[in-house]
RNA sequence: GUGGUUGUAGCUCAGCUGGUUAGAGCAUUGGUUUGUGGUACCAAGGGUCGCCGGUUCGAACCCGGUCUUCCACCCCA
């Protein structure tokens, strides 16, 4: 045999059933996102190195897919730079094209560039394919799918709720329930900072934040400490640490926290009014929860901040993430526009699905009849038969070579057709057909009206 | 990027401390049954043991490298 083919790390196949189930969760994400009145958009696969890089953080730039230059792109390579391995000035020579990392940064692009076009506030979604130069773990791929619905033009905290109900209502829809929503607000993050004297630490801090439930509070202050934030201000950081209750209560203690920081104060009322709004609302499957240790990577949020978290009966990461950025069109040259959205991670949520056992039956439509081929003049007779199943909608095959009954009949089995028609001499001169049930196994000779009355 | 882990037939896996022609189940193909599938029985095909190199009289097994899998960290959907 011949050397066997792969695909690089991190990339998938999917076979008919995988696609079916996928296109299942496409199709819900997709009509929520249209009752709630988004319009698709798709962008390129690529863009502009400059677009993308250093809006995710450094971090994020190194887990930017990178394309090579056409022609001979060491032509024009900085000598020096190339004597000294300088990598990241090669890269900038060698290419200046890379692979979407997300489908925000990219939507910020388009409603800078047709700006004049679009009506504020825009809404749009995009359901497209995003890649990480990532080592691929559990859920972790270098290609996969997001589903983004955004909104631009607007700074009305409505949009938040809409947003927390449409994460609702696609988690309900998809029956996967008991989904966390969590929420923060980057003005709050903002505002510890400073209260413990380290706005200037505000990325580290928030990091080392965020891990708190995952490696307990000695080792965040710990992280803290070394990164430099001084003991007096971790000190005070520790009624957040202990901060618990319902939304209310948690909300109540950061008010005492934070009563000398406007910033933090204000980040303060724009988390009571999404949460009392969606108190007043309700919510269908999810729950709401407050999280001042959610901070997410991403650094260009400014207000909410979201993350989903998937039923804690499965061990996943979160399915899905967002958040408002007030700047991000402006370092394309378009100020004031304020811009929020959310995006599922669509592979992830497939594999909670299939843990869960979530997705229907009816996922795959399967072909209903196989017509059984005896012979190119019997064939012609099935084909004409066919055309009228088909005219009504019965989803019908001819097998195409004249095989053996017995590997006709076994391809028919082995696919899960519920139906098998056999046309042979006999019924071509009387004009019927014998249908057979593979399932019973019963099997009649009946007119093509019968035919398609008895299928549908 | 760091650390660990995995790779044997199409699939799931055996293969003892290195020792002759590398096995099983399922799947495939043919037959028992040339107008009838699922069951049963019989038979056959299919592997340079991920790849490259090394140690050895001898390597699926030991060593090094590389790719891949999965996991933890980093980070994240």
């Amino acid at each position: 045999m011949a050397q066997k083919p792969s695909i690089p790390k991190g990339t998938r196949d999917f076979n008919p059933e995988q696609v079916a189930k996928r296109n299942y969760i496409f199709n819900t994400i997709r009509g929520s996102f249209e009752t709630f009145g988004f319009q698709p958009i798709e962008t390129p696969s690529f863009e502009n190195s400059d677009t993308l890089m250093g809006k995710y953080g450094e971090e994020g730039d190194r887990l930017i897919f990178k394309i090579l230059n056409s022609g001979d792109y060491l032509a024009k390579v900085d000598e020096q730079a190339y004597i000294n391995k300088d990598s990241l000035k090669l890269t900038s020579n060698i290419s200046e094209k890379a692979l979407r990392y997300d489908l925000t940064v990219p939507f910020a692009r388009y409603v800078v560039q047709h700006q004049n076009e679009i009506e504020f506030p825009f809404k749009r979604y995009q359901i497209q394919p995003v890649w990480r130069a990532d080592r691929p773990q559990k859920g972790r791929f270098r290609e996969f799918f997001q589903c983004d619905a955004d909104v631009v033009g607007s700074k009305s905290l409505w949009q938040e709720v809409e947003f927390i109900q449409l994460y609702d209502t696609v988690f309900s829809s998809l029956k996967l329930e008991g989904v966390t929503i969590k929420i923060n607000n980057r003005k709050i993050l903002a505002g510890i900072a400073e209260v413990i004297g380290a706005s200037d630490k505000l990325i580290d801090f928030t990091v080392a934040l965020d891990k708190l439930d995952k490696i307990g509070e000695a080792k965040v202050k710990e992280e803290m400490r070394s990164k430099g934030i001084s003991e007096k201000g971790i000190s005070k950081l520790q009624p957040l640490f202990t901060l618990s209750g319902s939304f209310e209560t948690q909300i109540e203690s950061l008010k005492a926290i934070l009563s000398s920081s406007e910033e933090g104060t204000k980040g303060i009322e724009e988390l009571s009014f999404i949460n009392e709004a969606i108190s007043e609302l309700g919510l269908k499957t999810a729950t709401l929860q407050l999280d001042v240790t959610l901070a997410r990577g991403l650094n260009y949020y400014t207000g909410a901040i979201f993350e989903v978290a998937a039923p804690k009966t499965v061990q996943m990461g979160s399915i899905g993430g967002g958040g408002r950025y007030d700047d991000l069109t402006g370092i394309f040259g378009l100020n004031n526009v304020s811009g929020v959205g959310i995006s599922f991670g669509l592979d992830r949520i497939y594999l909670v699905l299939e843990e869960l056992g979530l997705f229907p039956e009816t996922v795959n439509k399967n072909v209903e009849v196989l017509f059984i081929n005896f012979g190119d003049k019997e064939a012609l007779f099935c084909l004409k038969a066919i055309k009228e199943l088909r005219s009504v909608g019965i989803y019908t095959e001819l097998y195409p070579d004249t095989d053996k009954m017995k590997k006709q009949m076994n391809h028919a089995n082995k696919r899960n057709i519920p139906f098998v028609v056999l046309v042979g001499d006999e019924e071509v001169a009387s004009n019927k057909y014998t249908l057979k049930n593979m399932i019973s196994g019963e099997q009649h000779k009946v007119t093509l009206q019968e035919l398609i009355n008895h299928i549908k």
